[in-house]
DNA sequence: TTGAAAGCGGTACCAG
DNA sequence: CTGGTACCGCTTTCAA
């Protein structure tokens, strides 16, 4: 047997070529099969010590990190939680969520990846995740139908959870009740006497998935009882909020909704500066029960939302992975109530 | 030839089993090279229609979707920017300049995926990231030493970019500079003619990253002018808040620098409660100039940070994985300037 | 205890 | 124009 030249024998290793488990079986004179044992502590093969101990030595050397492509290529599967992340600007509270299911993922071992997909939407989305052949799938928001779920689900995805306003066949849900945040807050302003009510409906694009259902919430809330809601536009802006102020007489309302403590605040303040009582003239309900609510004069009323936690929906998509049907397309609906303080 | 009877020949396709390009070739009649090459639109090759529309149609009716692992696989590299999730809550600031970024990589053709390493530091973290074979790794904050580039270097990545307070060998680092943050806020409170400063260390885990620069920047700013500066631990609660300003008057401050605008309404809104006045008896700064600072009273004085331009940073990185060495370690410096407003 | 070899799913070269 | 085939890097029987 000749031995080829391919390097010469001094320890200088191939330049700028990333290393294999070749080059660490090569460096430490044993098999690749013996790498691959040594370095994912097989149990069911013994291995010797000065063995195990050379192939750490190589592979430190060569600085090998194993291609996790061609490792879950070859097992068939992987342990890849996808998340695409939502293109809109997302609130401190469902950022603190998100934070707390990957911290609950990765305990159980999982890989979570956040996918930045882009403006693709529906199914070229969904052809987009399942390229990455990951193990589950969490989808916040809507634009995931019926179709997209199959795809995933036809190319290795075992669990499909969607964070979002409605069933869709095939996928875990759990209902993101907007609809019930601004029914809580109709509910509410309407036992405080108001009848006449104002729904901002921000301007900002993308929050319209959010903005409508609550608005519906408030709608229905007042059905049959002689109050009216009234549409308020508002983009995200000083100016915006102090032109709807200098015409808030006119508008003759009694209380608003202001999708969120964020906008309450923006909102309020322009009314203040103008000169509107609140409470007294104009009831303001903000949601999420931010801190900032309570740092406001007069203290925010608000519509406080309970996201599952992220251990729970941790523990959900790990039952589904390992054993789907397991877990009966559980939908469920989230918890919201009214947390009355002065502004209302 | 004989026709093996594999599947029956009614539609129904084989159960819960991932579709390869191999069934798409054996449903159209034609070899899996041809299938790729359809897929792909290859220009080198010229198919027939006719052979086109049944490697199309093939693929459809079993909702084929390629296999991203095993392409990049065969490919040798992939076309992957992958960014560690900071596990602290990022403000909006923070997060809007990395939606942008995402944006901005999608144009250029990246998949661009987040990760969240739960936990891992320094080389562990590096060599977690490495096993993705990333193009590049744009890593926010501190945390990442020479060797953890080097780690990334060895194992593909043709970019390494850091967004953090100091330069990195190896790496392109975009200074982050907190410290001038602090600065800024320290010459204009002197400017302001304020000698004993105050400067709020928030508690969140996670933030001394941040706040520890932010403190010497004030630090800095004082040197040898006589003025002075107090710590102020404070927790991101309203309880926190009311105690620090129960005893205000004892530390004798004039002036305090908030860490943000955040940090800065909740300790302004305390000491407003105690009947401190701002900014006559007390200079209020707060930094990242946000909306809020503008909706509260008095206005909040704040430094406003100069991100990058996501878009800037996305062409930043494309050129070094096109032609690493091109762009010399390029390590700028971000801006900071002032905005006086009333509260101080 | 270790090594040889067969694939996982795609791509791209080379023949036909 | 299309089919055969050799890889990419890694795991895992099966033999030695």
């Amino acid at each position: 047997m000749v031995q080829l030249p391919e390097q010469p024998v001094t320890s200088s290793p191939a330049p700028s070529a990333v290393p294999t488990s070749a080059d660490v079986a090569r460096l430490a004179g044993v098999s690749r099969a013996t790498v691959s044992y040594v370095l994912n502590n097989a149990r069911a093969v013994r291995i010797s010590e000065p063995t195990r101990r050379r192939v750490h030595e190589a592979a430190e050397e060569l600085g090998y990190v194993p291609h996790a492509a061609a490792r879950s290529l070859r097992a068939g599967h992987s342990r890849m939680v996808l998340m695409p992340s939502p293109n809109v600007p997302v609130g401190p509270l469902y950022s603190r969520f998100i934070n707390e299911l990957q911290w609950a993922l990765g305990r159980l071992d999982y890989t979570v990846v956040q996918y930045a997909g882009m403006g693709l939407h529906g199914d070229a989305a969904a052809r987009a995740w399942a390229e990455l052949r990951p193990a589950a799938v969490i989808v916040p928001g809507a634009g995931l139908g019926p179709r997209g779920v199959q795809i995933l689900k036809r190319s290795g995805a075992r669990a499909v959870v969607i964070l979002g306003p409605e069933r869709v066949e095939g996928a875990h849900t759990l209902l993101l009740d907007h609809y019930g945040v601004g029914h809580s807050a109709g509910v509410h302003l309407l036992a405080r006497g108001r009848r006449r009510i104002g729904v901002v409906i921000p301007q900002e694009p993308g929050l319209e998935y959010f903005s409508k259902p609550r608005l519906e919430g408030v709608r229905c809330a007042l059905e049959d009882t002689g109050a009216a809601v009234t549409e308020l536009p508002l983009a995200y802006e000083e100016e915006a909020a102090a032109r709807i102020a200098a015409r808030w007489r006119s508008l003759g309302l009694d209380a608003v909704f202001a999708y969120n403590d964020e906008y309450a605040m923006l909102l309020m303040r322009a009314l203040q500066d103008d000169g509107v009582g609140i409470p007294e003239e104009t009831a303001v309900v903000g949601a999420d029960d931010l801190m900032l609510g309570r740092l406001l004069r007069p203290r925010l009323s608000t519509v406080h939302i309970e996201l599952p936690s992220g251990h729970g929906l941790a523990e959900l998509v790990d039952h589904v992975v390992r054993d789907p049907g397991s877990v009966p397309e559980a939908h469920k609906v989230l918890g919201t109530r009214i947390v009355h303080r002065e502004s209302s």
